[in-house]
DNA sequence: CGAATAGTTAGCCGTATGGCTAACCGAATG
DNA sequence: CATTCGGTTAGCCATACGGCTAACTATTCG
């Protein structure tokens, strides 16, 4: 999972993510709307690859590379189970349940 | 939003989340699980504060982590788009638009 | 007030990351 | 078959990152 948010941590690699969702592209043309060198380039496609969102393979001398959803899946799931947590335990306690749950820790915590 | 995908891409600062999402903790109690110095644990907490995901306060000598909802359901909605466009391209376009589409776009792309 | 507690700051170290250029390889194409 | 096109490999560079120790500050407790 660390190779994972660690591919969308960069600002290009999430572009051609966002390229990717309408289709999958040969690698030139993901290439295209970034200013930087094509084998730079090329190393952020290694990344995404290696994090398992994107798959590529080769037809004669151009690249197809295409989105794989499902890591996308498990990460937002990621996010969301820890959203929901963070919510449901504001809804179920008050500040004061709050403050006994942290003091009973505190003891249970001490040597 | 680098800095925040980048803050996750971290298994401790992934913990601390975990951690937080059952309610605010002092830094040493945050600390205690990992096997690291304090001062590298520091500089985690430093980069989730700076990516938005967590706030904290000092009270006395204590410091008080707190987690921060919002950012975790920008991401999430990032996530889910992304994937949902995916989806809903598989869905409404078969092998055969895809080319269809795929072609006219690269007639437009032709200089 | 002196000692212990909880963080904090500063600085060092090795590896990873993002960028480049130069040179190369294999599939079209004229 | 020579050329061009699309990609790939290799190697260099600077900065960022995750880890450490040592030394320091600021509370709190006895």
């Amino acid at each position: 999972m660390d190779t994972f948010f660690g591919a969308l941590s960069d600002p290009t690699r999430r572009a051609v993510i966002e390229a990717l969702v309408t289709g999958p592209r040969p690698v030139g043309e993901l290439h295209a709307p970034h200013d930087i060198a094509l084998p730079t380039f090329l190393k952020h496609l290694k990344v995404l690859e290696a994090s398992g969102l994107v798959r590529s393979e080769k037809k004669g001398r151009v690249r197809i590379v295409h989105i794989e959803a499902a890591p996308l899946a498990e990460a937002e799931a990621w996010l969301h189970r820890q959203r929901r947590l963070w919510e449901g335990r504001l809804d179920r306690l008050g500040a004061l349940a709050e403050q006994l749950e942290r003091e009973h820790k505190s003891d249970g915590d001490r040597r």
